[in-house]
DNA sequence: CGGGAATGAATGAAGCTTCATTCGGTTAGC
DNA sequence: GCTAACCGAATGAAGCTTCATTCATTCCCG
């Protein structure tokens, strides 16, 4: 019944999947689509039944996984109501999604960059929407008057976002010998928010 | 007498400036190496006296440009004592870098990361050099008692590459409209180390 | 049986690499 | 001093491999 119910969906869910298993291992350049179509156990040409193209394929896998991440995200961050915890809570978050969905955080650190550098057309919404949230606290904090007004929301947002996404890379290219995801996390969040935070916090409110 | 002195160097020099205009512009994939080769002014049978193939091409520009920057990054560091001082030099000369050689900035943001990933052995030893710089200098600053001694030196490593690496990608991404290097350096700066630097300051020595 | 879904072999473009050939300059012989 | 033989760097057209994509055919469900 299930199986029979969610059919239409199924294969192309499947074809996502080990899409993401395929582009992480061999890369997006390298992989073949007669690979993604093997792990995906459909036909070559059943690709081109959900998708227009391979680069569509990849495209595919950025837009929903990053909705998904950032709906991960706000649940985590829902209820935390100090910036300062919430950008603990961010960096929590962010090392263990890249734990728990290795294969997506792989595709996503490497190809989402050399996408957006080199597709003519593509603009990574869905990664600036995750990252706004950030600013988003930075300029809570800074209203609140627990972070120091002279830090710049938009640097600081992708400079915690490069100290988090080189992090990951390092704990998903050493093959979690070298790096504690939860180590890295406490890590980046104390340094930030030591640097961010004023001296004398605000009475809490 | 200088032209013909210095012949033999000529050709695999603008075959590597060249290289890196064009890996900067289309990405080593999409580069052509009869793009290079025009863009050098030789035939493309040439780039093959000099280099085994093109990904070897690649490879030399990374080794090439990666002990420039280092010794450069020496050099600016020679003389500055203080590691709180080292911290922001440091910043300051990344980003310094990154606005002089923008085109080799581009092709090691994004294409010495593809390369560590999927290339079977290729391990950016000279990147590893480059930061080990900033890893020393937090462990004297840990000796010195001028940064707290609950950072960790690697750790802090790949968060502070990871930051000045992405503010350096969207600066060259965005066509320098959005961000100022100066700006970025001295965020990045601010924020490292107020996150790493102990409250109360050692004595100078 | 009808029709949409799936198949996978065939196609053809793309571009890295090769290698037979060219050519300017250097050496050696007279 | 002049010419001939040689050298090896440079050339660039063509070969060869590698896939992305297509589409005629088959399959299977209702």
């Amino acid at each position: 019944m299930s199986e029979k119910a969610s059919r239409k969906g199924d294969k192309r869910e499947a074809i996502v999947e080990a899409a993401i298993e395929v582009f992480a291992q061999k890369g997006f350049h390298a992989a073949r689509i007669s690979d993604v179509a093997r792990a995906a156990g459909v036909a070559d040409g059943t690709i081109y039944l959900y998708f227009d193209n391979k680069e569509h394929l990849l495209l595919s896998i950025f837009e929903e996984k990053m909705d998904f991440l950032r709906e991960g995200l706000l649940a985590a961050l829902d209820g935390v109501d100090c910036p300062l915890e919430r950008v603990r809570v961010f960096a929590r978050y962010h090392f263990d999604s890249v734990r728990r969905h290795r294969a997506v955080s792989e595709v996503l650190q490497v190809e989402l960059r050399l996408s957006h550098k080199f597709l003519k057309d593509y603009r990574p919404e869905k990664l600036w929407d995750y990252l706004r949230v950030f600013e988003q606290i930075v300029r809570d904090g800074q209203a609140r008057g627990v972070m120091r007004p002279d830090v710049d929301p938009f640097l600081a947002k992708w400079a915690f976002f490069g100290a988090l996404d080189e992090l990951g890379q390092q704990y998903v290219l050493s093959r979690r010998e070298r790096i504690s995801p939860d180590a890295a996390a406490e890590q980046v969040a104390d340094i930030f928010l030591r640097g961010m935070a004023t001296n004398a916090p605000a009475p809490s409110r």
